[in-house]
DNA sequence: ACGATACTGATATGTCAATCTCATTAAAGA
DNA sequence: TCTTTAATGAGATTGACATATCAGTATCGT
């Protein structure tokens, strides 16, 4: 446990490439996006940098059936995701839809949702 | 690749399992419950026999987000989950919601959705 | 500029689901 | 019943991802 917080290029290279993203990115992705700016930078400093920005929310973990976790800045607003099949990259969505608590049985209660769409990309159709 | 198939009472355990199934099952449970019909079974044959269902068209491959994959008969129709944060049981849900393609960006073509609640279910409310 | 120490990078190690190996078992046609 | 060989079970192995280790580096308050 760190009681002082550096901030040093690595930490800066990695939370600019989060700042840019467009989607939610994996962490070896945001490897190889940082490694532009820092090419010593090394896959550990990656994940510990992340949990870090975990930590302050900063950054938020999204979850894609089937796939290893993605991160995302935590201060975008409600939204959910769309995955190309083609070339697998997730895309945010805007828009929300009506009626999830109809979905919801009798007796349970809901404290979250999400939805991901399946399908073909702009550059991929 | 066998041309044969035979009948066991492994795979037979492993069917039955599946077929009184309420929401999809983990390889593990479903070893866990098989074994009350066959003591020495294992975990081998319940992949083996996941693979060959699958194969078959008697099963299908759900994936929860940040779990490993989940079984289900695939002759169940459309429909989403439920997945209960406390006692991480997923639950299948009946109704699905109107208005997905408004969701879809301009230039991408969709082929699938899924919608995932998280909460607590009946028993754990 | 100095010094304490948080941070880094390379690599070893850990974790866990899924697969492979292989000797043994058992299904089903002859 | 006999014979062929598909199927099984136990444990070893793999592979993907994440964490731990540790010597060397670099930040930042003084």
């Amino acid at each position: 446990m760190s009681l002082e917080r550096r901030t040093t290029k690595q930490k800066e290279a990695i939370r600019a490439v989060l700042a840019t993203q467009e989607g939610p990115l994996m962490p070896d992705e945001i490897h190889a996006m940082a490694l532009k700016a820092v090419p010593s930078l090394g896959i550990a400093t990656v994940y510990r940098s992340l949990k870090t920005l975990q930590d302050e929310g900063m950054v938020r973990c999204v979850e894609i059936p089937g796939q290893s976790p993605r991160y995302e800045r935590s201060d975008k607003g409600h939204h959910h995701h769309f995955l190309c099949q083609k070339c697998h990259t997730v895309f945010d969505l805007e828009k929300c839809v009506e009626g999830i608590k109809k979905l919801v049985p009798p007796g349970f209660r809901i404290t979250d949702h999400e939805i991901i769409l399946h399908g073909l990309c702009k550059s991929c159709v």
